[in-house]
DNA sequence: ATGGTTGGTGTAAGCGCTTGCATCATTCTT
DNA sequence: AAGAATGATGCAAGCGCTTACACCAACCAT
C-alpha cells in the first residue's frame, strides 16, 4: 500500500484534489463536513503530502539545513542543541548535512548543496573558506548564517577568541607562570589560528619570552586537530624537549583531556586550561574558557529566520563573549 | 541571479531542456560538442538540478535519512561516523533528523517523516517503540534499518547487551566484589532495561544478594538519563545509604564519569566500569564495555542499501558482540 | 422575483525535472 | 543509389502538489 497520493484521497472522498490539498493545509474555506471526511480518509490511508511535490509546488521547503564539517565534535553538538530548541518552535524541519572530510572539495560540496535548494535557509558551522568563496555563495541569493566564522556580507554569530585566550593567559600569567605551553590545532581552523595568534601576542606584549618548543600540535588532524589524541600527541612532543612548561593552555577541552593524560604519564602536575567548556569538563574538573554554545545556536536560528523573512535586512553579526571557568585543573601548587 | 532552472540553460545553449537534463545526468547519447557547451553554461551560471524537482520526477531522492532521539549522544556520534563513511561511497546524500524530545509524539514524528517520503531509506537509531508501532511503519513499504533496537520484520543491527553486562559483572565478581552498585538510566531505553535486568539476573544466578539500595538512577532524564549529571546524581543517592558499594557498574560511560565525580567527592575509591567506550574513556582511564559503534553504523548502511535494492530480501538482523576493556578505573586495591 | 453576496468547491495551469518515443540527419549496406 | 541502421536531439506527458480563478448553489436584501 505504498505511494498513496492526493488523488487517492480525492477519489475516495469524492472531492477534487484541490479540496484535499486545502484540508491538508488547514485552509479555512472548507466546510466542516468535507474537512472531517477528508481527514478521516487521509488518516486511515496514512496519507501525508509528499515533501518533494509540496516543495516544488510551493517553492518553499519549510526546511532548514545545518552544514558542519565534522559532526563528532562537542562544540557542534552543543550549538546544535540550541539550534534545535529554536527551530522546533518555528515549525521548520531540520536537516543536518555532514560535509565530507575531503579537504579539497569541502567548498564544492557546500556550494552544490546550496545550488540544489533543498532547504529555505542554511546554517554553516565551523566552515572556513576564503572571502572569494563566501562572496560566491552570495550569488545564490539564499539565506545563510555563519557560526564560528564571519564574513562581511553574511549574517553570523561567533565568539570572541581573542578575549577568551586573553582571559586564560591573563590568569596563568598572574599566577606567575612564565613557561606556558600551547596545545594548538589545525591551521585550517580560524578559531585555532586566532587563539594561537593571541597566545603569542599576549606573551610578547607582557614581555614574556615565546618558546617555540612549548608550542605544539599533534599529528592527528581529524576534526581539524580538535581531538583527545591530538592533544595527547602535542603534549608528548612538548615534554620531549628540555624546556619543561609550568602551565598549559589548550585550544579545546578535548585536547586538554589528551594533554592531561600525557602529563599524568610524565608525572607532571601543572595548571592547565582548555577551551569550550564541554559538559564533561565540569565532571573531570577541567578549567576552561566557556563559550555560550547553546545560546549561539539559538541566535543563529533567530538570525536566519529573520533573513528568510526579509532578504534586504541589515547584516547581523553577533559576537559573544567567552568566560573563564576555574576548576581543579588550575588548583595546582607551583614549584 | 537566483532560481536558475533547466530552462535558462536550455535557452542559452540553444538546446531543449531534455538535452540539458541528459547532460546533467551524464547520459551517454549526447555529442561531445553539446555536452561541453551545456556544461560550460551550467557552470558559468551556477546551475545544478533542484533536488525537489528531480526527486519528484524521478521518484527517487538519492537520500538516506537518519533519525535519532537525541543527537548529543556519544553513542550516536560514533555510529554516525560509521554510517557516513559508508554512505559517501555510495553517492547518497545523508540527512539527519533529530526527533524532538516530546516523549509523547516521538512515534508520530517518525511516522510523519516517513510518510512524507523525503528519503529513499531510513536508519532509526535508538528509537524504541512497541511492536504494534513498528508493524505500522511497515505499511509504508519503505526501507528501514534499526540500530540499537530490533523488531522481527525489520532489518536491524544491534549489540548484545546481555553479554556486555555479563562480562563487566563477571570481572567485578571474580575480583571478589559483592556489593556492586548499578547506575542505571531511563526505563524508556531498551538497552538500559536489558543491562539492568542482566545485572540482577547474574547476581541472582551467582547467589549474590541484590541490594535495591545499590541500584540508582539520577533525576536528570535528558537523553534518557545517559548523561554525566544523571550518573553523578545516581551515585550521590547510593552514597547516601548505609550500604557502601565495593564496585560500580554504569550503563554508560558518561554516567560513569558523573559517578566518578561523586565518588571522588566522597573520597571513595572503588573499581568502576562504564559502557560504550567513548573516545574520552581511553584518556581518562575508564574501564568499559566496548561496543563496535563505527562498525555498526557501517553495517546499518550496508543493510539498508541492500534492502533498497531488493525489498523482498530476507530480513537481516545483525548482532555485534561487546568487549570488556580494562583501564585504570578498575586497578583499585580492594579493602 | 431579481440581483448581489457569500461560502464551498472544482478547473486547470504551473512548479522544474525525467524519460519513452518520435524525428531527422548521417552513415553504412548491398 | 536506395533502404536500413545509427546517433543525436526534441516533443510532450507526467511526477504530486498548490493556488488563482471560475463557478454555482444558497442566502440575503430589496
Amino acid at each position: 500500500m505504498s505511494q498513496i497520493t492526493i488523488y487517492d484521497i480525492a477519489k475516495k472522498a469524492g472531492v477534487s484534489i484541490a479540496t484535499v490539498s486545502r484540508v491538508m493545509n488547514n485552509s479555512d474555506d472548507i466546510s466542516d463536513k468535507t474537512r472531517k471526511k477528508v481527514r478521516r480518509i487521509a488518516d486511515k490511508l496514512g496519507y501525508y503530502p509528499q515533501a518533494y511535490a509540496q516543495g516544488l509546488a510551493r517553492r518553499k521547503k519549510d526546511r532548514i539545513m545545518i552544514m558542519v564539517p565534522v559532526i563528532s565534535n562537542y562544540f557542534f553538538m552543543e550549538v546544535l542543541a540550541g539550534i534545535q530548541a529554536k527551530i522546533h518552535d518555528n515549525n521548520y524541519e531540520l536537516n543536518i548535512f555532514n560535509v565530507g572530510s575531503d579537504e579539497e572539495t569541502i567548498y564544492e560540496q557546500v556550494e552544490t548543496i546550496i545550488k540544489r535548494q533543498s532547504a529555505d535557509g542554511y546554517i554553516l558551522i565551523s566552515l572556513h573558506f576564503s572571502s572569494g568563496r563566501f562572496e560566491n555563495l552570495l550569488k545564490y541569493d539564499t539565506p545563510i548564517t555563519l557560526v564560528d566564522e564571519t564574513y562581511t556580507n553574511i549574517d553570523s554569530v561567533s565568539v570572541n577568541n581573542v578575549e577568551g585566550t586573553r582571559q586564560a593567559m591573563r590568569y596563568l600569567l598572574d599566577k606567575g607562570c612564565r613557561g606556558i605551553a600551547l596545545v594548538g590545532a589545525s591551521d585550517r581552523s580560524k578559531p585555532n589560528r586566532q587563539r594561537m595568534a593571541k597566545y603569542k601576542n599576549i606573551l610578547r606584549s607582557e614581555g614574556v619570552e615565546v618558546y617555540e618548543s612549548l608550542i605544539a600540535t599533534g599529528e592527528d588532524m581529524a576534526r581539524d586537530g580538535f581531538s583527545e589524541r591530538n592533544g595527547y600527541e602535542a603534549m608528548k612532543k612538548i615534554l620531549n624537549q628540555q624546556n619543561v612548561p609550568d602551565a598549559c593552555f589548550c585550544v579545546s577541552d578535548v585536547q586538554a583531556i589528551g594533554a592531561m593524560k600525557a602529563m599524568r604519564e610524565a608525572n607532571l602536575n601543572i595548571p592547565i586550561i582548555g577551551y569550550d567548556d564541554i559538559t564533561i569538563s565540569k565532571y573531570i574538573g577541567l578549567s576552561t574558557i566557556r563559550q555560550p554554545m547553546y545560546e549561539m545556536g539559538n541566535t543563529a536560528v533567530e538570525s536566519l529566520l529573520q533573513r528568510m523573512d526579509d532578504k534586504t535586512a541589515k547584516i547581523r553579526q553577533e559576537t559573544f563573549q567567552p568566560e573563564l571557568v576555574l576548576r581543579k585543573s588550575t588548583e595546582v601548587e607551583l614549584p
